[in-house]
DNA sequence: ATATGACCAAAATCGTCATATGGGTCAATC
DNA sequence: GATTGACCCATATGACGATTTTGGTCATAT
């Protein structure tokens, strides 16, 4: 009910997670530094497990608004490696998707294996060869490029983005922006046909995949209605 | 003395370690392993930590002899991207150095504290930001490219394709080969000024530097001749 | 010479158990 | 009826000693 109690609730526990990691923080930790008493944290989530759950999700809708927005300040930003970029900054920035994504288990403990599938399916989600293949049929990638190889290096390069801060510390890194611009007008030169393609194709296709995306990640809200939930 | 045996014993050391880890892994094992007595593995190492080293050694010296190989055939070989792209392949063919670069528990166990700090140096060495200042200089990459973001952006793209594995599975993934060829090509493409600079210079340049590798690896060989060894 | 494997001390592992912790509930309180 | 925190109980933790394992050595055998 009290939604901006429990965006509290969630500030608190991505604060202790991310400090202290999930098995090291309490319930009774969240409560405290939200303000609140423990059973006040199960009036709004249902158990600990849960209250992961809704930061992830809401984390997730946090970057893809973030996405969004970049996305549409910019006059080229239907653009494909714009896309990527962006994808790429509004994950970089965010440190909850940088320890999902690295699935550093200081922070998740436990969960991490029950995570794991959900982070497979995002990770696949975000830069699949079927993607690929689409801007490639849009004549948005030269054509005699394999599309599994441009998505695997495009994963290669989100990957490790998101999971070098383990080998270079963040504030010896160069600035996310410039990073992402550096790759943006890397792929943009080295895989754009001739002539850059036809931007209003590229946008026309992202709009559809974003929309799915949308709901896809929505749908990770809700229960899932079947999927065996067994050990 | 006898080299075939001692080559027979890292041979041993390097199917059980990368099968159980280190940690898991006894002296005994490896002695059955190469088909010896346990003592007969101590006439050739002082321990078992030197097994590791010994072994981390050969397998580095591999990799090193496999790049200027792979260097030596292509016509084009002294150009900074193909020196980076055979790097790649290089260490992504190497069961072991891909472990060593993602600092996988499993194989190294309890070693890896110590071996951390060799892993970063070997990290930092591999793809400097004065490496790329000096390409710059030479004029084989715009100038008007900032030297640490494109020494960052290389050093995510080789720790990605190192350590990605752990999300895709290594055989559901292109062939190195097709993927180094790619980077290289969108390298040169990305960075290269228009002309793709004077190849003469970076053949030059190359082997000032690959004889610098090539003396610190060595030393790596002989025991630290003071560097504080305590916990 | 070279290689072996019994041997040793140190360390890891196991089994047990008493205690503490922390997720989740609910009667009492505001 | 929203909120609390004392309470419950399954689980985690850690201490402990007994037992096994294992890195490293060395007298002996080949």
């Amino acid at each position: 009910m009290n939604d901006e109690r429990q965006q509290r609730v969630l500030d608190a526990a991505q604060r202790l997670f991310l400090k202290y990691g999930y098995d090291k923080t309490t319930v009774n930790d969240i409560a405290a530094e939200a303000g609140i008493s423990k059973g006040a944290v199960y009036l709004h989530f249902k158990s600990k497990e849960a209250v992961m759950d809704a930061l992830i999700l809401r984390e997730g809708q946090r970057v893809q608004a973030d996405i969004m927005r970049r996305l549409a300040a910019d006059p080229d930003g239907g653009n494909l490696f714009n896309i990527f970029r962006y994808g790429l900054i509004g994950l970089a920035e965010n440190e909850l998707m940088r320890a999902f994504y690295s699935r550093r288990r200081e922070v998740f403990g436990d969960l991490l294996k029950r995570l794991a599938p959900k982070i497979a399916d995002a990770e696949a989600r975000s830069m699949s060869v079927e993607f690929v293949r689409q801007y490639q049929a849009a004549g948005l990638i030269r054509p005699e490029l394999d599309p599994a190889t441009v998505a695997f290096l495009m994963m290669v390069m989100r990957y490790g983005l998101l999971t070098i801060d383990e080998v270079v510390p963040r504030d010896e890194s160069p600035p996310i922006e410039a990073v992402g611009a550096l790759i943006a007008d890397l792929l943009q030169r080295g895989l754009a046909p001739e002539g850059g393609g036809d931007p209003e194709a590229g946008k026309a296709l992202f709009n559809t995949l974003a929309q799915g995306a949308l709901e896809r990640l929505k749908q990770q809200g809700r229960p899932a209605p079947d999927t065996e939930e067994g050990k």
